[in-house]
RNA sequence: GGCCGCGUACCCAAGUGGCCUAAGGGAACGGAUUGCAAAUCCGUGAUUCGUGGGUUCAAAUCCCACCGCGGCCUCCA
C-alpha cells in the first residue's frame, strides 16, 4: 500500500517513496523553543509529526526522526532579516525572576533567572516530559539517542561552515554593518514553498521590515544569517565577529549533520512554511548545489479552543501540563490533539476531550475482553479492521477514518482468532498511542485526592451496607463536590477525576 | 491590500460527482442493569450538507455570488 501525502511545496497529494533504496526514511520536524512550557497547540504540531512517523512504521519503514529544541534565544521582534527586539531568554528570564519574586516559581525551579542556559536547559526538561508523556516517539528514543533531538547551542560549528559555504558559493554576503546575510536574488526558488516570491513580497503589505536595516541589504528580504554582536547574552566567536547565530540556520545545519543534504520528510506548524522554511531550503540547496533540499513538506495548521485562537488574554490558554495537572490522562490529550485531520484547523474543547476518554475507555475494555478469550479462529473484526485503519492512513494520514475503523470493529460480535485479534489491535495502536498512557498522572495534589476520596468511600460503602441511603447518596453529593465520579461494580467501587 | 483554507445533526468529525434517503465518537432520549444513580450493554438520531443561483441524466461533492469563520504575508506549532 503506498503512502499518500500533502506536499506543501507541490500543493498536491504525491506517493511518498523514501530516497535511501533501503526504505529509511528520513523526517525533520521542527520542535520547540525552550523559553517557555509548551502549550496545546505546540503539541498538536508535534504530535500529528509523531503520528505521521508512526503510521509510515506501521507501513513498514524505517524511520530516523529528527526533532529539534531550540535553546537559543532567537528575538521576539526577528523578522526576516534584522534579529530586532529582545532575546526571548531574557524575556524567560525576566518572567522567572518575577515568579521568584511573588513566590510563583514552578515546583523545582531553582534557577539563575540571569543565566540563558539554564533557562532552556530548564524548559527543554520539562518539554521533554511533557512530550514523554504525550507519546512523542522521538523524545522517548532521546533517552538513549540524544543526537535525536539536537540543540543549536551545541551546533554553532556546523553552522558556521554552512555559512561559510554560502559566502564561498555567492549566495551570502558580509553587509556594511558587518551583519551576513544571505542573498534571496541568487536563489531563483525563493518563494516557491510559501508562494511568498520576490516579486509578492515586494507587493505584499510589507513596510514591517524595519528601515535601518535595508539600507546596508541588497534586497529587502535578505535575511540574517549571523549578526556580530558582542553584547548578546549567548555569543560565539565567528570569522564574523563574537555573535550568534540567525534563526532559519540551525535547522538547515542539523538536518544536514544528521540526515544529510537531501531528507524525505520536513514538518512543522503551518506558521513555519514563511519565512522559516523558506529560508531553510534556500540555504540547504544553495549550500548542497542540490535543487531539493526535503522532498516533502508537511505542515499542521493551528488549534483554536473553544472556537477561538487560542490566547493568554482570552483565558483559553492551555500547557499540556496544566491539563495533566487537572487529571487529563496524555492519553485523552493526545487523541484529542491529532482526531482532526492535520490540514484543518481542529478545535480543542473539554467536551472533546471528555469524549476522547470515553472513546479510549472503551477500546481499553475492549483489549481486555480479547486478552481473556481463547476460543476463536481466523480473521475477525480487528483483523479486517487493521487493513481499514492502514488505509486510511495511507489516505494522507486520515486519523479520523482510522479511529472510526476502530470503533466499527468495537462494535461487532468478537469473533477470530484472539491472538491475531489482539495484535491487530495492538498494531492500532502502535499509531494511537493511547493504551500505555491512560492514567492521570500523579502528583502531590492528587495524592492528597486520594486520601480523602478513599475515606468518603470508606464511609459510604459502611452506609451502603446498612442500607442507609441516605447517608450514602450525601457520600456521593460530597465526592461530586470534589470533582470525583464512581463506578459501583462487581469487584467494589473504583472512582476517577471528572475533568 | 495580496495570497490561501474552511462552513456537514446539540458538540467533535469523515465523506470532494452516482454504492450518500451522509461514516465514526460524544451528548440527548427510550430500554436493560442499579436501593437510586454513575459506569456498562442494547436501541433511537441529519430526506439533508452556511445562503441563493447555475452546470449535469446525477452535486454535500463542480462553477458563480453572498454571508460567516480562520490562516499566511510579522515572533509564533
Amino acid at each position: 500500500m503506498t503512502m499518500r501525502l500533502y506536499n506543501t511545496l507541490t500543493k498536491s497529494i504525491e506517493n511518498f517513496s523514501p530516497i535511501a533504496p533501503d526504505g529509511t526514511v528520513t523526517f525533520y520536524s521542527c520542535g520547540p523553543t525552550v523559553y517557555d512550557d509548551a502549550h496545546i497547540g505546540n503539541f498538536r504540531s508535534f504530535l500529528n509529526a509523531d503520528i505521521l512517523r508512526r503510521a509510515l512504521q506501521l507501513h513498514g519503514f524505517r524511520v530516523k526522526h529528527v526533532m529539534n529544541i531550540t535553546d537559543v534565544g532567537h528575538m521576539t521582534e526577528d523578522d526576516a532579516a534584522d534579529g530586532g527586539g529582545e532575546d526571548k531568554m531574557a524575556v524567560a528570564g525576566r518572567r522567572i525572576a518575577e515568579a521568584k519574586k511573588s513566590g510563583k516559581l514552578p515546583a523545582g525551579a531553582e534557577i539563575d533567572a540571569t543565566d540563558p542556559y539554564a533557562i532552556a536547559s530548564f524548559y527543554a526538561d520539562r518539554f521533554l516530559e511533557d512530550a514523554r508523556h504525550l507519546g512523542l516517539q522521538v523524545a522517548i528514543e532521546e533517552r538513549t539517542h540524544p543526537e535525536l533531538m539536537p540543540r543549536p547551542t551545541r551546533c554553532v560549528p556546523q553552522m558556521i561552515a554552512l555559512v561559510e559555504q554560502l559566502i564561498a558559493r555567492g549566495h551570502a554576503y558580509v553587509a556594511k554593518d558587518g551583519v551576513v546575510y544571505f542573498s534571496v536574488e541568487s536563489f531563483s526558488a525563493y518563494g516557491r514553498l510559501s508562494g511568498n516570491t520576490l516579486d509578492k513580497l515586494r507587493e505584499g503589505e510589507g513596510g514591517r521590515i524595519s528601515a535601518q536595516h535595508q539600507a546596508v541589504k541588497r534586497h529587502p528580504a535578505d535575511f540574517m544569517l549571523w549578526k556580530p554582536d558582542p553584547t548578546h547574552l549567548m555569543r560565539w566567536p565567528s570569522p564574523w565577529g563574537e555573535g550568534y547565530p540567525g534563526w532559519h540556520l540551525e535547522c538547515s545545519a542539523m538536518a544536514r549533520m544528521l540526515l544529510g543534504d537531501e531528507i524525505d520528510l520536513h514538518s512543522g506548524g503551518e506558521d513555519n512554511i514563511f519565512p522559516h522554511h523558506e529560508c531553510e531550503v534556500a540555504q540547504s540547496c544553495c549550500a548542497s548545489g542540490r535543487p531539493a533540499f526535503a522532498r516533502m513538506w508537511f505542515h499542521t495548521r493551528h488549534l483554536q479552543v473553544e472556537g477561538e485562537k487560542m490566547s493568554k488574554s482570552k483565558g483559553n490558554f492551555f500547557t499540556a501540563r496544566d491539563l495533566f495537572a487537572k487529571g487529563v490522562t496524555p492519553a485523552a490529550l493526545r487523541l484529542e490533539l491529532v482526531r482532526t485531520h492535520y490540514r484543518t484547523n481542529s478545535n480543542f474543547t473539554l467536551q472533546g476531550l471528555r469524549d476522547c476518554q470515553r472513546m479510549i475507555d472503551r477500546w481499553a475494555s475492549a483489549r481486555t475482553s480479547l486478552a481473556a478469550r481463547s476460543a476463536g479462529t481466523g480473521a475477525g473484526p480487528f483483523q479486517r479492521a487493521l487493513i481499514e485503519f492502514k488505509e486510511a492512513l495511507a489516505d494522507d494520514l486520515n486519523v479520523a477514518r482510522a479511529i472510526a475503523a476502530l470503533n466499527t470493529a468495537i462494535a461487532e460480535d468478537a469473533s477470530g482468532d484472539p491472538i491475531a485479534e489482539l495484535a491487530a489491535l495492538d498494531a492500532m495502536n502502535s499509531v494511537l498511542g493511547v493504551f500505555e498512557r491512560n492514567e492521570a498522572l500523579q502528583s502531590a495534589a492528587a495524592d492528597d485526592l486520594a486520601t480523602k476520596v478513599e475515606a468518603l468511600l470508606e464511609r459510604r460503602r459502611a452506609a451502603r451496607a446498612a442500607k442507609d441511603w441516605a447517608e450514602s447518596d450525601r457520600v456521593r453529593d460530597e465526592l461530586t463536590a470534589l470533582g470525583v465520579r464512581i463506578k459501583d461494580g462487581p469487584q467494589g467501587t473504583t472512582w476517577e477525576r471528572a475533568v
